[in-house]
DNA sequence: GTGATTTGACCGAC
DNA sequence: GTCGGTCAAATCAC
């Protein structure tokens, strides 16, 4: 019905933002084609030069947070933030930490189905609601390599706190897979889950699959380091990375390194401050995705050739799918 | 005593 | 009917 120039609010807002991010990153480009140019203390190095490339980023990340926004709320149901199972992730999926913690867990309490009455009943629908919602949160996978020398037992060594609620022998596989749970389900209604199987034709392979993302305070709160020593023995669940949405464009310029090899000899890797050692996320078909958070982990380059993760991050690998 | 893990049972999906 | 995922009582560790 509506002509191409009888646009809505919201994609007006959304086009007006995806021109603001487009433009500064342009901006930015030319910048960083400048660069080299200039004189040893160039861009990068001027701390001033070097605030300007970060406000830059800093708004080519908020206009997409916020188309990103504006997508979700015009679209009803909202826009497939979550991905469906097994299906690709759309483009406003930021990769692996989709979607806001509202809607995975549903809007606000009312559709966790917990009246209060508490009866077998209810604890049953309560039971069938959250199986259902559980499968449509988004899921994607990593595949991660146990360093020997390390002696790890398994992949789960990351930041968040997780519980283990079962195990189980799959068929055709020979190593049983664990089930593990935020510990924070219940007293911050947190659904993030992830399941960790080894490899039947690598053992020193997990494949951790994660499940929703936390909206736990532990979402929130900055990741302790990892502890010094790599002797560590624990069969508790240890904490993982995971990001709520938001957090996850911000992380992303925290985590970023930005090569310029070739622009400035000698000093070819930019990196934006503040980098948490044990950040990273990759991509696939352009969404960023969040990888295994542990200090044995390392990127597959999944960055576009002018994005890339400092190559001075520990080495381990990672590989992540993403469903 | 508290919190985490283990493990058999249960349930829904296929 | 089978299989994967989850629950929850029993058990374990600190």
């Amino acid at each position: 019905m509506e002509g191409k120039n009888m646009l809505s609010w919201e994609e007006k807002t959304l086009l007006s933002e995806l021109i603001l991010g487009f433009e500064a990153a342009k901006k930015l480009q030319t910048r960083l084609r400048e660069s080299p140019s200039q004189s040893p203390s160039s861009s990068f190095s001027s701390p001033v030069a070097a605030e300007t490339n970060e406000f830059l980023v800093k708004q080519i990340l908020s206009s997409y947070e916020k188309s990103l926004l504006i997508l979700n709320w015009s679209s009803s149901p909202p826009v497939q933030l979550i991905p469906s199972p097994v299906t690709s992730v759309p483009v406003a999926n930021s990769g692996g930490i989709p979607e806001s913690p509202a809607s995975i867990n549903g809007s606000p309490r009312s559709e966790d189905f917990v009246d209060g009455g508490g009866s077998t009943e209810n604890h049953r629908q309560d039971y069938i609601f959250n199986s259902k919602k559980r499968k449509m949160l988004p899921k994607w996978t990593e595949k991660v390599r146990i360093s020997p020398e390390r002696g790890l037992e398994g992949p789960q060594d990351d930041v968040f706190s997780w519980r283990k609620y079962g195990q189980k022998d799959i068929l055709g596989a020979k190593f049983p897979r664990s089930y593990y749970r935020c510990t924070h389900r219940s007293t911050q209604n947190c659904w993030a889950t992830k399941q960790v199987q080894r490899s039947d034709g690598d053992p020193s392979v997990f494949e951790v699959t994660y499940r929703g993302t936390h909206t736990c305070s532990q979402a929130i709160t900055p990741p302790p380091p990892p502890p010094a020593s790599p002797e560590k023995r624990d069969t508790r669940p240890k904490p993982t990375i995971t990001r709520k949405p938001n957090e996850l464009l911000e992380s992303l310029k925290t985590s970023l390194t930005v090569r310029t090899d070739g622009l400035d000899e000698g000093d070819g890797v930019f990196s934006f401050p503040n980098t948490p050692p044990f950040y990273d996320y990759g991509t696939i078909n352009g969404d960023f995705c969040h990888l295994e958070s542990s200090p044995m982990f390392d990127v597959v380059d999944w960055f576009n050739p002018t994005v890339e993760i400092d190559p001075a991050f520990p080495t381990f690998l990672t590989e992540s799918t993403y469903y």
